[in-house]
DNA sequence: TATGAATGAGTATTCATTCAT
DNA sequence: GATGAATGAATACTCATTCAT
């Protein structure tokens, strides 16, 4: 990949997670790579090209974080290495993430079965662990650890820490 | 209000909830409204006038819904009432709670102290009934409500259902 | 004439002279008239017969302002008194002027007899007093007035004493 | 300079001249220019930019007209070569005069201190010449040339053409 | 690969004007 | 006489996209 269509990938994930797909213009994008416009299209096809180019890129980076997750095999660790998962993320991942946030309210880019391999393996866990309604307890856990990665990406880790402590408590993990 | 200033605001919700504000065209909305585009600038301003005016009207009806909950006395029918809350939504709410959701990530329209009345009659409720940790538990049973809205919009009410069953049994409400 | 006519004409005539025809909206001038639009088309039928209600006005004025020299008897005085006029008009008139000096520059507007008879006169003026070619002289006399005119409309009497005495002395009036 | 940028320049120009700023659209601009009305924004960002490139344009222009008068070293040239200028014009430059005379009343563009070089010149003339009042002369004379040229530019050089040689005998240049 | 000129459809917004009340 | 809701055409400007170089 030649180091300006990274440029572009880079600019046009900082720009769309920040404002939004259709806030965003090919211009802005282009200004904002130090590269002319017609270059995206070159490499991209149009701004749909770049979006989706953005998104395979961000579905491989949620796949590597999610991997030691669900390649665990001490169902304990299993709670515990997701609860802690949203607190490891580095900021230089957050472009990503808020993009895939607000992406989940497009309904072409909604994609709920990704998630589907690490809510498989939380209700194994909790299954091992003996609890009465694994699936659910699974999609709940799931969905706080949503929640959370929410709250962090908008107003920052410090807010959200104490909430670490308290589920590892509540889940004794 | 006149007619057509209400027709405005419904077709302007309508598409605002499904397409979202950017990508919704004010063209578009005067012809969904029957209306003439002019129309929409003389009672709104501008478009975010009208997007602003949809708010507030959000604003008031989310008010209204969770009114039964912060305003019960029994600590028990407080969380059960949330619980039932996000089923107990009718269709014609959908689109106010779509635009809500999708708001959230619009920095500008982000409002995280809406919920704050609640959050302290939960935390309330929960202090009542003995848990060590209210605030935390408040934040928490909050959020998966959150989520569970945001999975009903997405895909009615159905596969949720099962949740509420679940959670009432958790809580002991 | 009701007030609400003569508020509508006061406006459009401020706006007029401050931002040209063209750059006036229907809309602002209903606004500083404190009158609903709809009233200046029941008053003027549409806004070209605004603007001419108005010129109407502005020519009249100016033929009351240009009388005592056209009827001026004594050929010194007639030269005298043009020369003193534009250090005559007072500021609320300015705005008649300005509206003025604006059309000269919009073909359908510009009237160039308007100021036959005040040339006929001065060229009698000069006539009278030996010139040898009076009615240039009288062309290029009422030309330099116009133009000092225009730069007190612009800029403010001040600038421009100076050049009273200086013509007063130059045509030993 | 690209062609089509020209020709955006040439229509704009022609069109501003005649019927004004304000009541000329970027779309008649456009079509008079044979070109897409987007690429009048490409090049001039918008439309007052335009109108901004036009003035440096014209100002150049207006600039090597004067020239010839402002480093003339024989006093009685520079007040005859000033005298016959508004006769030198050729009408492909008529719309730059135009438009320069339209602009005096847009307080945004009147730049009274253009004029400034030739005004001291003029004074030197009349200082050398042992005129009494060399600067009220030279701001009189310099008026008179205005004058003459705004009819010129609006009924053509033959009406005026008396003037020329009634001003070289008045001055005895 | 990369640019930058160019486009045509579309965007929010303004405008003069009409009309029922 | 006066209002204010309503309109349709026009306005300045933006957009994603194409294409010759």
């Amino acid at each position: 990949m030649t180091d300006k269509k990274e440029s572009i990938l880079h600019a046009a994930l900082e720009l769309f997670a920040k404002d939004g797909y259709n806030a965003t213009s090919t211009n802005r994008i282009a200004k904002q790579a130090g590269v002319s416009e017609g270059l995206i299209f070159r490499h991209f096809g149009n701004k749909k090209g770049l979006l989706e180019a953005i998104i395979k890129d961000a579905e491989y980076r949620i796949g590597q974080l999610l991997a030691p997750v669900v390649f665990e095999d001490d169902p304990k660790k299993v709670i515990r290495k997701l609860i802690e998962l949203p607190f490891s993320i580095g900021p230089s991942e957050y472009d990503y993430w808020k993009l895939q946030f607000k992406l989940k309210w497009e309904e072409e880019y909604n994609n709920p079965d990704k998630m589907k391999p690490l809510v498989d393996k939380l209700a194994w866990a909790f299954a091992e662990l003996g609890y009465e309604n694994p699936e659910k307890e699974a999609v709940l856990l799931n969905q706080i650890i949503d929640a959370i990665s929410t709250e962090i990406l908008r107003d920052g880790k410090a807010a959200q820490e104490p909430f670490r402590d308290f589920l590892v408590g509540k889940y004794k993990v």
